[in-house]
DNA sequence: TGCACATAATAAGCATAGCTATTATGTGGA
DNA sequence: TCCACATAATAGCTATGCTTATTATGTGCA
């Protein structure tokens, strides 16, 4: 039953999601949050449209974020000098730290949950849900199918 | 990078979510609506505690899920006879329908988000799915490893 | 009987995430 | 120059999903 694959990978997602926001609400930021920062560490001062771009999340949804995370005192928005419409985004020090408190956490969740898993399937499970993603993502319609 | 699997798995449900919500929107229903009706349709009768514990969602969530459903007239609360605390659920002819209407929009997700694997694969998949799943749902504490 | 505890459901509050619509600003063509 | 259109960001609405707290009801024990 190719259903099952739908429900078992929202099932997943949301079992990992849970873990992850037990594991790190100590720390006060949620696995969303998280990619927001880490995204931002490699791309500072990304634009608000740019960052939602990459990852693939409508603008509106990372503005949200970007709200809460700048309550937070985590990243900062900065005005562009050539475009009075973007916010230039940026990770604050506060930022910085709660990303590197955040890795042994990360990394001990993705441990427990791919336990029993060994190297060989954890490859292949990479490349299936790669394959996934790529049909799923929103494209030019170039490749349309109808 | 085993962090990339987190993300991914994140990412691939978000965006089968996105999918189905797309194609369903005309006929109305959620893909987590969809679940509930479906289950609803295997375990009429169910009470909420017992469907949400199915789910594996927190029971408030649930009762959320089925105050819509129940606006939409898709599902309907009859009192228990034996425990006044307890509503048990039903599907109407209306939900019903839905549950038809919406078969072969799930069907052609499934397919196209599975595009590229083969049965061999979709079957390992399922499998590093499930242990997955099995790894990070709430046990009783025996299975202890701290 | 009556009190302690458990259980079913709901309430309030927050975060993610989507949709449509709106506002402000940039840009290209007549 | 001015108008049409595009683009960046936000606002309002809705739906999931979690947490903690509360209400109503059931049950076991003294």
């Amino acid at each position: 039953m190719s259903d099952d694959l739908g429900f078992l990978l929202g099932d997943a997602a949301r079992l990992l999601r849970r873990s992850f926001d037990e594991r790190a609400r100590a720390v006060g930021v949620t696995r969303p949050q998280w990619r927001v920062l880490a995204l931002l560490k490699r791309f500072d001062g990304s634009a608000q449209v740019t960052m939602a771009d990459m990852l693939d999340v409508e603008p509106i949804t990372l503005g949200r974020m970007v709200d809460r995370l700048q309550d937070a005192g985590l990243v900062e928005r900065r005005a562009d000098p050539n475009d009075r419409r973007t916010w230039r985004l940026h990770l604050t020090a506060e930022g910085e730290q709660k990303i590197e408190a955040l890795r042994p956490t990360a990394l001990a969740l993705f441990d427990d949950a791919l336990a029993g898993l060994d190297a060989t399937q954890r490859t292949e499970l990479e490349a299936m849900l790669n394959v996934i993603r790529a049909n799923l993502t929103r494209k030019p319609l170039e490749v349309s199918h109808g």
